[in-house]
DNA sequence: TATTGTTATACTCTATAACTATA
DNA sequence: TATAGTTATAGAGTATAACAATA
């Protein structure tokens, strides 16, 4: 099935944001994990990376410094990571995932983990196939962009 | 490609909200017409029903009726839409885009269309139909779930 | 008494502007 | 002077609780 950008760009901007709030709710209702849908993408990236910078996860995140900062603050607040100091740059931070954060961190992703697939149940292996496909081209369009709008970002705070 | 749920849903929480990062923080920049995604979603809905009652617009949005009523708020606010009185029910209302609301609307749209269109351009026309085929799965799946939600917060609500 | 919508309150997400400390 | 991070401020999204008006 051939299609045109336009076609397929429509049906992203219907589809993507009704898949979105299913994530959304389906994780503020674990109440045992309690991670928003940035959070989770924020805790997991410092989990996965080990000592990232703010500005790391700003730009994984697509997201300014002072809103990086702020989330990276919530999680602290609540135990989840620290902040450590930069062996050769002082100006810079290490992040860090605590145990308690990679605890919650495995919860919550288990648990919403769980309901989705629960709900990919009905779908036949062959369609989930087709979902997985388009998972992968979507990401490769789209974790490119990120870094740059950040770039656009940093160039209009700076004007 | 045959794929287990676990590995899809597991696709599905890590590309869909690098996706909808994307696609909010173009509809932010389009300073013309400044919808956010669920503004957009609720006009587009009540511009389509033509008429709808604050519930319905809910139920659609999967949000609780305060959420709901906050939103439409705003977008009455800025004389995008109107209230009116429930011809047989004076407990209901009727929502109405006005033709400022609808020009947004399609300013918005087109906008957001055509940016991501673009950015769907370096994929090959097969892989779009994956995504259009991807989507129509999706959709199957993360409609229906939208209204056993709602009536979950209702039953929540009521406790 | 149940339903529709609203107001009050509180939290998170996100941005821009202005600042501090370090390089 | 440029960079990394923070604080101040503000608007939007969302929830729960409490309420008013109508059925």
């Amino acid at each position: 099935m051939d299609v045109t950008q336009e076609e397929s760009a429509r049906e992203l901007l219907e589809v993507v944001p009704i898949v979105m709030r299913d994530i959304r709710s389906e994780m503020r209702s674990r109440r045992s994990a309690e991670l928003t849908v940035p959070q989770f993408r924020t805790l997991a990236f410092v989990n996965r990376k080990e000592g990232p910078s703010l500005s790391e996860v700003a730009d994984h995140m697509g997201l300014t410094p002072p809103s990086t900062c702020r989330l990276v603050d919530g999680l602290i607040a609540r135990g989840m990571m620290t902040r450590q100091g930069h062996p050769t740059d002082r100006r810079r931070l290490r992040l860090i995932v605590t145990p308690r954060g990679a605890k919650i961190l495995e919860i919550s992703r288990s648990g919403t983990l769980a309901c989705l697939a629960e709900k990919l149940n009905g779908v036949t292996a062959q369609d989930r196939g087709i979902i997985v496909k388009a998972m992968g081209v979507l990401r490769s369009v789209f974790a490119e962009s990120q870094r740059k709008n950040r770039r656009k970002v940093r160039w209009c705070m700076s004007q």
